[in-house]
DNA sequence: CATTTCGCTCAACGTGTGTTGACTCAACGA
DNA sequence: TCGTTGAGTCAACACACGTTGAGCGAAATG
């Protein structure tokens, strides 16, 4: 009755494995109730592990939550406005059907916690960069930013406030609703390519 | 040196004014650090009076933000698309000018206060049943949840992300970039009154 | 095998919190 | 004027939290 795997693994490995455990559950945790409400003992419980244990890992609370809540750089270099949207379009498609964990603890948490905002104004600043480069024009920064609080809003209406109407419409018709008032603030029109993904 | 209003107050006048003292400390300090880091504690001590004295007034934390971050219901009845969304952006406009503070309160727990979500999600499917009506067509409700999206994204980013872009540009450029993205989002392409509120 | 390293647990400390009950004293009503 | 009411304070409780240091036992190392 002993497997193969029940052979004790090397100190890295083990290591390795609990630290990802506790990251796991640390994230699912900060997603669900943000930063304040998720606790080291609820974190740790969560894990199978003791709380000590997390703060040896992380040093403090604040530190597992900058570890946890990382949002993964978009990619989208120097593109064309409209290729831009599309792409924008296209990860507010994968956005509506799941959001990495840690971009969610990053997001529940960015109206109440100082770092995670500072986070959030960080992730939202780069991505309004691209989306000017791309618009030009008089007040290319006022429609990147506002093309960008667009898919915020609909991001945080979708997995925060899981407002129904949001919750049940398929990924596909959000974007082609989506994608010409994107346009519009985009300051080119109508025309172009389709607008599904 | 002995002023009028030094004579000691009625005893019901007394109360209305500190219950109104303590309601104004705790709706800044809930729209400005959210419901978990505002503690009953330091809005006592905004107000200028004792932490007990608060319980005695709200009888708990919750009850407390429950009066303090009321929401005002906005108008709008059974109107047209295109008021509709002049009037949306009209409130837009003066949300991006000064929103009341309870509003703000509300908005700064909605993600991480099982309460103020409620309140969050109330408000905005009112909304969304009001638009639901005005747009009518196949699928009016999810155009509806997406217009309220927009607002929300930008309301967030504005007040409470504080976006630079945001808060620098002045709120009628705003709302005339933000109304043709709207009118498209409600069905309604372009024409239609000007933009500016 | 002897010794060191290290993953992990246990028990506890200090602090800040919401909340409570007894108390003080001025305004009120008869 | 005298007893009653009620606004407001004071000190404290009970609890949950982040965090710490000592200790245990198994893996690594020679």
């Amino acid at each position: 009755m002993r497997a193969v795997s029940d052979r004790p693994l090397p100190r890295a490995e083990r290591r390795r494995r609990t630290e990802e455990r506790i990251l796991g559950a640390a994230r699912a945790l900060f997603a669900e109730v943000g930063f304040e409400r998720a606790t080291i003992r609820a974190v740790a419980a969560a894990a199978g592990v003791d709380p000590a244990l997390v703060m040896q890992y992380f040093g403090s609370k604040r530190e597992l939550f900058a570890r946890a809540a990382q949002v993964a750089p978009e990619p989208g270099a120097g593109l064309g406005p409209d290729e831009l949207v599309r792409q924008l379009l296209r990860t507010l498609n994968l956005k509506m059907g799941e959001l990495p964990q840690g971009s969610l603890a990053m997001m529940r948490s960015m109206l109440t916690h100082p770092e995670a905002a500072d986070s959030a104004r960080a992730a939202l600043r780069d991505q309004i960069d691209r989306l000017a480069a791309a618009v030009q024009g008089e007040d290319a920064r006022l429609r990147a930013a506002l093309m960008t609080a667009v898919v915020l809003g609909a991001t945080v209406g979708h997995h925060l406030l899981e407002l129904p109407e949001l919750r049940e419409a398929p990924p596909e018709r959000i974007a082609g609703l989506l994608g010409p008032a994107l346009r519009v603030l985009a300051g080119r029109p109508a025309g172009g390519p389709a607008d599904d993904a």
